[in-house]
DNA sequence: TATTCGTGGAT
DNA sequence: TATCCAAGAAT
């Protein structure tokens, strides 16, 4: 399994030294940034890229600098906050998750796993990452930039597969140093490597610290073989008309009377589902036969 | 396990 | 222009 040749202590050393010379300078890494921070940071980071986040990080924590800041808030307060960073059911979870630590663990975000964990919103990669960047605990942190690094570095293979194995996870387990802090700082050490030299497209593999032992290097780089990676089309699908939809009750301050969101989208079938769809997610509230608005 | 769920920038 | 990709979670 262990396909790189070098001791993990030096391969441990080699990322975080690299770490610590190339970070990026990121608000939720400031040495003040509180576990709150840091999970904010991550429920907006799920699926959408540093760049964007940024600037709705900044309105966000500025507006709600504590979770029970939020939870005294509507939650469609918070979908309107969430503006166009995309898949606004994370804007709900974080105002979930906001409730239930204010309720449930007096406005502290959580320090275990398993309480993060059963946070909405909160998966296995989420609660690992604020357990490990937040508490400095040793976790298998997993994401998208890991895994890659992971598919590379120690398998040989240019991506890794669609849905994450269990050999993935044995691996990277088997990568983790000992300690917990130590641990902590390789996991975001991996993941930056995997963000900004070992990206899924144009590596810039003469920048690497593992360039040197990388499996994928030695192979000569063989190009992925699996299966196609399915194109997500978006134009005419329900997604794009309840985007349609929502950023008019987004932008609306108040009642909308359907007419309004009749305007977006010519299908009617088609709006009415995806009308419907955000109604069963709770993130449009009827309000009246034939008005909306975002949930109070 | 395979789908569904936004949005915008890069190539 | 069309496709790919971005710190995933829930079902």
């Amino acid at each position: 399994m262990v396909a790189i040749n070098a001791t993990p202590s030096r391969l441990h050393s080699a990322v975080i030294g690299w770490y610590e010379a190339n970070a990026r300078d990121l608000p939720w890494r400031d040495s003040t940034a509180t576990p709150w921070a840091v999970m904010v940071s991550e429920f907006m980071l799920q699926q959408t890229p540093v760049k964007r986040v940024l600037p709705a990080y900044a309105a966000w924590m500025e507006r709600w600098p504590t979770p029970a800041r939020l939870a005294a808030d509507a939650p469609g307060e918070a979908v309107r906050m969430w503006g166009r960073l995309g898949y606004p059911r994370r804007a709900l979870r974080l105002h979930g998750a906001a409730v239930a630590i204010t309720e449930q663990h007096g406005g502290q975000v959580p320090e275990d796993h398993a309480a993060l964990l059963a946070l909405p919103g909160v998966g296995e990669y989420t609660a690992a990452a604020v357990a490990s960047f937040a508490f400095r605990q040793r976790h298998v942190v997993l994401d998208t930039n890991v895994r890659r690094v992971f598919a590379r570095a120690v398998t040989g293979v240019e991506y890794p597969a669609q849905a994450t194995t269990a050999a993935e996870r044995r691996t990277a387990a088997a990568y983790l140093p000992e300690g917990d802090d130590r641990a902590a700082t390789w996991a975001v050490a991996v993941m930056e490597l995997g963000a900004l030299v070992c990206t899924a497209r144009g590596p810039e593999c003469a920048d690497c610290p593992l360039f040197a032992d990388c499996a994928w290097q030695k192979a000569g780089r063989p190009p992925y073989e699996g299966p196609a990676r399915r194109g997500q089309t978006y134009e005419g699908t329900d997604r794009q008309v309840r985007g349609k939809l929502l950023a008019v009750l987004r932008e609306a301050h108040g009642e909308v009377p359907q007419a309004r969101l009749d305007a977006v989208w010519p299908d009617a079938v088609q709006r009415a589902r995806a009308l419907d769809g955000l109604v069963a997610d709770g993130l449009v509230e009827p309000v009246a036969q034939g008005v909306y608005r975002l949930p109070g």
